[in-house]
DNA sequence: CGGTCAAACTAACGAGCGTTCATCAGCCCG
DNA sequence: CGGGCTGATGAACGCTCGTTAGTTTGACCG
């Protein structure tokens, strides 16, 4: 934008095009610029010409470039918490419990991919307090999983050596389908899902 | 460096703690902080800062942050490539070849925690043709190991319904290694890789 | 010792960044 | 219609960044 056209009609195609700004759109167009770009490798800017405004329009909708970082890593880390209780029935076996908390955990993904990726590259751009909080979400889910595991290994329902391993694998199998899946995929969520639970229950040995 | 000491004591210390620069280190020094703090998270000045020099003295020494960049992830996604076809014996079983391929794909992601950690996060700042030559390297290791897989599902030795997703689970569990790996830990780097290969036959139902 | 060279430095360039500030425009309400 | 408010803009701030250019320094060799 060298040289912005005061022209009636370029003015009134720009207004146009314009979508109405509020902090939900601003959270979305930054989403997914940092989960394409990184947090670093995308500038205001860029998330203010997709909206068709200027950059300091942006502080209307919201406080700080950091404070998109941290909205975004602690709804989505809160979220997969959430998922977590959702489907953890105290009264099931470990088995129905690792495949639920496995098929969830891709199911989110799958489906929130943009949020996946961001959570996975650019926590470490995160100021305190923000970056512990993140970090006690994941190690409570950490905790969580790697405590099915070795329950069904006490119940004798899955033989693996290493609680521990089996969970991070599990875990991060699952993280990485953001990577790749694709909507317009062969599969869909559910049915990637559906198979990376089995994988986990395989890797579990569970009988 | 506000105020640059010219006091003799002063510039002694400074010669004393300074490393004597050559590609190698500054690569080195490179890798580490890119590991850490990412690609555009680093500043060329923290680079020159660990190895107690001035900014503009690393253009001796190397082309550009980029071209720092484009070396790790060159000699990095060659190694993991070379790994692969050493280990690859066409004589042998799907089984061993699975088993064997991922052993020291893990084991590298355990041994070369920075390099996989910059491979994994920051090649969308590689430009062209570096890239795609990346790009290639990276869809040469999938296909091959999904190669194996397929095939062991064809010489019914696996019982897996997609090998592709096996492919990516076992890959992808295999990468995230890096991110949790500790050489002081509990395990070293070869107990790890045995146990995760466990885990991919498992995942694949290998008989 | 003097000359040469490599590599260190300082200074600076041009670009870009996140953010603040003052102003303007548009909308709504009394 | 006028006033107030919200949210847009352009201008600017202060800073950082990657890189270049000129100068200085130190080591080595004849």
């Amino acid at each position: 934008m060298a040289g912005v056209s005061t022209d009636p009609a370029d003015l009134a195609v720009r207004r146009a095009t314009r979508t109405a700004l509020n902090p939900d759109v601003v959270l979305d167009a930054a989403l997914t610029l940092f989960a394409q770009r990184g947090y670093h490798g995308t500038a205001l800017s860029e998330i203010a010409e997709v909206l068709g405004v200027r950059t300091p329009s942006l502080y209307n909708h919201m406080g700080s470039k950091h404070d998109l970082l941290r909205t975004i890593v602690d709804r989505t880390t809160a979220g997969v918490l959430a998922d977590f209780h959702r489907v953890l029935d105290p009264a099931d076996t470990p088995t129905r419990q690792l495949r639920e908390a496995t098929r969830v955990y891709v199911h989110r993904h799958a489906t929130h991919r943009r949020e996946a990726l961001v959570v996975n590259r650019d926590t470490g751009s995160l100021s305190e307090p923000a970056f512990g909080e993140m970090q006690a979400r994941r190690r409570e889910h950490e905790h969580a999983l790697r405590a099915v595991i070795a329950a069904g290994v006490a119940a004798g329902e899955f033989r693996v050596e290493s609680p521990a391993l089996a969970s991070f694998a599990i875990r991060e199998m699952s993280v990485s389908v953001a990577r790749w899946f694709s909507p317009e995929g062969a599969l869909s969520a559910e049915a990637v899902a559906e198979q990376y639970s089995a994988f986990a229950l395989r890797i579990v040995g569970a009988s």
